[in-house]
DNA sequence: CGATATTTGATATGGTCCATAACAATTATC
DNA sequence: GATAATTGTTATGGACCATATCAAATATCG
């Protein structure tokens, strides 16, 4: 920004709200004057976190009928590739702190999707196992995702694209 | 979940736990043993909150001098571009209820960074506008976040893929 | 072996963010 | 001018996240 810019500017915003306000009353049609994101629709972080809000949404509004929250996907999807795991093993991969994890997994036991069963070989850990209507409730949480969720992204983004997406949002949550 | 299958559940689980902790023990090198992460690195939802929470991350660690969160940053980013605005506009803007922007323009007021103004046209609203402070300090914030935070991105993907996932995220953001 | 340290699941607790209800002051509507 | 709607605010509860701490079990090391 050029310094007489910076001073026409400055002017104008010291003499700021009421004119800015009238200059919006005159325009043509005054109902819902949207606002200007500018810089912040360039800015990864803000993107993100609201094309993460909109993901988790859609995917809560697939899953209503299993009633599945992200979170509690995918620590089913984990325990069914990685049966005979404990609670600080699977917690601690999908970043969760183990004293969180519990009540969590209170949740889904009550529900007879997965069961802490005490190790022989460590009498202190718990193995983690899906149920039979875990598996059976998993099997078709992962339709709905497959035919309702990420085919949703597959014709807004193409199928490439959303290769190219994921493969980018892997990198940034390894590598960043 | 029947006592029958119950006991079938729990003989049945433990010995496939057994099974693969030998299994496990058997391996060449059996330090770390991470987890297979199966289909969770290729859905979408995941994914896209770890690369978020990385960015976030990133991003206070760049704004440590300034101790501005990504939320606050995008309040002065959105006053500066749109002076004039009240409360409910700017909050609804950024999908902030107005109950929970109360606190969050307290603490930036008390800071100097923001002030609000009560409006003469509609003695209910406050406008918000930046302080001189606070036009300074957004300015040394921006020049941080190019140079050390998207210059992280641009490094990490290039800066062709770095436009090209800011679109695909902006279009989830908007029409998923 | 036995004393000490570490690990595991669990509880308690506090912080932050998000959502809803309700309220006083002000303005809009009829 | 009575009623409804809006604005900022407070209070409050829920969801999620982080730390300290504990008992039980195991590992470590003298």
């Amino acid at each position: 920004m050029t310094v007489s810019k910076a001073a026409e500017k400055s002017a104008e915003a010291t003499a700021k709200g009421a004119e800015a306000a009238r200059a919006r009353k005159d325009a043509p049609d005054d109902a819902g004057e949207a606002l200007q994101l500018g810089e912040l629709s360039e800015q990864l972080g803000y993107v993100l976190k609201r094309a993460q809000l909109k993901v988790f949404e859609n995917f809560l509004h697939c899953m209503a009928s299993l009633q599945l929250t992200p979170a509690q996907f995918s620590v089913l999807l984990l325990v069914e590739k990685n049966p005979g795991r404990n609670q600080t093993e699977v917690a601690s991969t999908l970043g969760i702190l183990r004293p969180n994890f519990v009540a969590m997994l209170d949740n889904l036991e009550s529900r007879d999707l997965c069961a802490r069963i005490r190790s022989t070989n460590d009498r202190r850990s718990h193995i983690l196992v899906l149920t039979d209507k875990g598996k059976a409730v998993l099997s078709r949480a992962k339709k709905l995702v497959a035919t309702k969720h990420e085919a949703r992204l597959n014709e807004l983004l193409g199928g490439a694209n959303r290769e190219a997406l994921i493969a980018m949002l892997s990198k940034i949550a390894n590598e960043f």
